[in-house]
DNA sequence: GCAGTTCTGTACTGAGTTGTCAAGAAGGGT
DNA sequence: ACCCTTCTTGACAACTCAGTACAGAACTGC
């Protein structure tokens, strides 16, 4: 018995997102966020909290979609598992898309990741948007770290190898690559690093 | 015949970058920097042209601090080399300290590289700031490559490698670890990716 | 068709920002 | 000792920004 949004939130906070990562936090305004979704300052500080709260809810879809991408590519039985992480290797380097539709070369330049850009721009004095960013590295570590124990246990990684370290290892790879990517290196540069980082990894000895 | 300045231009620099390092471009004012150098506006103004020379010059010194360390650590004869690229590698996840003279524990949270970090937030519509941050890469990875090829030389390395993809990834490296370095890993962490990075260079096979 | 509730758009305020200007201070050369 | 040049300081005006408040619009349920 109320008027309904004439919105589509999400939509909203991708176009959002899309202004925080051309612009950085500090250096879009709340008129350029109401420009970019076409929403009036009214709406915005009644649907979301203002700027800052826009963007903690543009943070947590981001971990959303982030989020999906190693459970889906990464989750399954030993068999495969290397390739598997080969795979996710060869995906992650170029960014997390806004959306399934929207082709990722258009994104080049703001494919960085978006929690570590928000992180590195304003995470010293926003323990919120620190912690939103630690979320986002843990929940892929965690992860890639599962994918390189299956891989040893199907013997496609050395098994004396400690998978944490290697997957530290390997998103600090990821993050290097949004940062490569970031300034003036194109999506072949980006491959050529994953295909590097995954050719060194540790192989089982061959007795 | 005039009177002199009476303030160090490096140390204001130096002031001036410890401020853009943990506030951001967008999230310092003049003021902020006034205080933080102890300069009025006016000789500000004057000395530099304003908070965006200011980013320039600071970032013109971080450069030539950048560039030392390669040129200093890495060079020498093939015999070696491999161990002052691990040597390197170490000291380089750790950032780069604004002085010889300052603890580099202090600077934990803002030793991220300078220019990278400036390159991200402002970078897409600053040239000249995107220009900055691409020499810092280049420099370093050239420097990188060049050691590679000597330790390939040396028998050091597998010469089957090739020293540029390993540089960009060794780069990359260095890069993602000011990322993961600037929020809420400490050290011993940095110090681990480096060692399994170095640990997976490759080897040459053992006839 | 009406009432009530929620959304939308715009105008406003107070704080904060940038860049400039003019007056005063400080030192070197003669 | 004096002058001239440059530096320094503080204040000022124009502007932008974040957040609020209010009036109007839209839709649902009865």
């Amino acid at each position: 018995m109320a008027r309904p949004r004439s919105f589509d939130r999400d939509h909203v906070l991708h176009a959002a997102e899309r202004q925080f990562r051309t612009s950085g936090y500090n250096g879009t305004s709340v008129d350029d966020i109401s420009a970019a979704t076409g929403l009036g300052r009214g709406s915005l500080y009644g649907a979301f909290d203002g700027k800052h709260g826009v963007l903690l809810e543009a943070m947590a879809g981001y971990f959303a979609r982030l989020a999906q991408g190693p459970r889906t590519m990464l989750a399954g039985p030993d068999e495969g598992a290397l390739e598997r992480l080969h795979q996710y290797l060869l995906r992650a380097v170029h960014g997390v898309p806004l959306a399934a539709d929207v082709p990722p070369a258009s994104d080049r330049a703001g494919a960085a990741c978006f929690a570590a850009k928000m992180a590195l721009e304003i995470g010293a004095s926003d323990p919120e948007v620190k912690r939103l960013a630690n979320d986002c590295f843990s929940v892929v570590r965690a992860a890639v770290a599962e994918c390189v124990q299956a891989a040893q246990r199907n013997g496609d990684i050395d098994p004396d190898a400690n998978p944490d370290d290697l997957a530290y290892l390997l998103l600090t790879i990821i993050r290097g690559s949004d940062v490569v990517g970031a300034y003036g290196h194109g999506p072949d540069r980006l491959t050529s690093i994953a295909e590097s980082a995954f050719a060194l990894l540790p192989r089982p000895r061959h007795s």
